[in-house]
DNA sequence: ATTAAAACGAACAATATTAAACATTTTAAA
DNA sequence: TTTAAAATGTTTAATATTGTTCGTTTTAAT
């Protein structure tokens, strides 16, 4: 916080500098991620421009995904968020709930391991949190979890080839699934659309599935996260029958009367 | 800062040397650089020239991405890739020369065109130049390239699967030779860190050149992207031999003598 | 629920910057 | 030297940025 303010506070005082335009919102951002939370006011004294000006400035961020608004000024987004702002705004919905699940599946995840992880916005999570082990191996076809990893140097990470959907930013494809079956892991961490023990797994995107399915087929064990809305409701393609899986890891917001019920499947659910 | 525009004034009051074009776009971006922020005025009094002269200088560097175009001058590039933070460091070196020889390049390339892009710091610009086309297809081990070209919906994506190598931030093993072989395209796009009639193709980096050696294998016209100092030179590990080539494209200070030893090789030089 | 203070965004005006068009100069080639 | 092409400068209308005012919305404290 003290270098580039510092540097910008001597130029406009000695040789009358106007921060522009561009100049000042990286500044507002840098400010955002040193110090969390910025408001309107110290902002517009901070950088010697109107609290009109550091609205706009904010709005134009926060549109963009690299600050979160809020009344009075902005707080800052994760650098998670910042390296995926272009890439999938849906990432925020409820993040904190898909974080949390996250945090349970990790649990059962070891150094050795070798694991699969599906592309989706909740088990996106989970490559945040793979930081603390010193031996893994990870495949995947998301692209968001691979930039994640390249963090973690002791990660080994495998892309699946293949083509890539721009919008999911994932591979997908006849190349991708043979890819995967190439490959054996320990567990599989997969998403899906909904589960029910009578209609199995399924998903909206028929094609995404294929990748989910052949990563559940070529596991040890295999761990559903999802949240509890998807829980005992069918999207439109049923892609894997219930009983593949090991564990359904959801949040505690779930209807107890479905544990039971799975645990007569031999699946575990974790909330 | 110092050292050049120091030397660019001397030569303007003692000389009265008019600095050209390109030479000045060059000093700019170390401006830049080392400024972090300028402005069109100060630039205009400090080099000398009109005021639209700089905005047009402006805009053709921001225009190639070496640059931020602001409101009333210029700032920095963000280095906000948290990503390819490492990557990012070599490509700035000589990234003029590095784009110029890709805008070369670029010309080859036509709608329809399946296209191999290597990974690299001078062939990475490639990626930059291609949302101008329709319809291509691309196959690529670099993600850098991959991050790139999303930004361009008419161009279809393949990733060459396989381990991730965290430095370059490509795929590369067997996996991925393999995989590289079920492809194919009608041109490749290469690079290498020396090259000689007589030492053929060759690289610092065994692992990678596989991947290199792949692509021209399976591509109708080979290209290889080099800087004109590796022309003529050998790496340690030779993985073709030059009669691959159909192309060499590289800058313009090129030794001239070596145009006809290459164009008896059916090599056509661009500069 | 009511109320006062704070924050907000729309609209406008003032100023600075820009790009387009055209004129001029410079450069390179014939 | 002549000529065409490229680069540069000048003028001017259009555009972008910013600050101010003012009615509206949100917040938080009663």
């Amino acid at each position: 916080m003290f270098d580039l303010l510092f540097l910008i506070q001597i130029n406009k005082l000695l040789i009358n500098i106007v921060v522009p335009k561009e100049q000042r919102k990286r500044l507002i951002l840098e400010i955002v991620q040193k110090t969390s939370i910025v408001d309107v006011d110290a902002l517009s004294k901070e950088l010697d421009v109107s609290t009109m000006t550091i609205r706009r400035d904010l709005n134009e961020l926060n549109q963009k995904g690299l600050l979160q608004r809020t009344h009075g000024g902005a707080i800052k987004l994760d650098n998670l968020d910042l390296i995926l702002s272009n890439f999938d705004l849906k990432l925020n919905d409820d993040k904190l709930n898909k974080i949390e699940i996250c945090e349970k599946a990790v649990n059962f995840i070891q150094d050795g391991d070798i694991i699969y992880i599906d592309c989706g916005t909740t088990i996106f999570h989970l490559s945040k949190l793979l930081g603390r082990f010193k031996d893994l191996r990870v495949i995947t076809n998301s692209l968001p979890v691979v930039l994640e990893l390249l963090n973690f140097p002791n990660i080994k990470i495998s892309i699946i080839g293949g083509e890539v959907d721009s919008n999911r930013k994932a591979t997908y494809g006849k190349k991708s699934v043979e890819n995967i079956n190439e490959y054996h892991a320990t567990k599989a961490f997969i998403g899906a659309d909904g589960v029910s023990i009578a209609g199995g797994i399924s998903s909206y995107d028929e094609r995404e599935s294929a990748i989910t399915k052949n990563m559940a087929l070529n596991a040890d064990k295999v761990f559903l996260l999802c949240d509890s809305s998807k829980i005992e409701k069918n999207s439109f393609f049923k892609f894997l029958p219930a009983s593949i899986l090991n564990y359904l890891i959801t949040d505690t917001k779930i209807n107890k009367d479905f544990i039971k019920p799975y645990h007569d499947q031999n699946i575990e659910i974790i909330f």
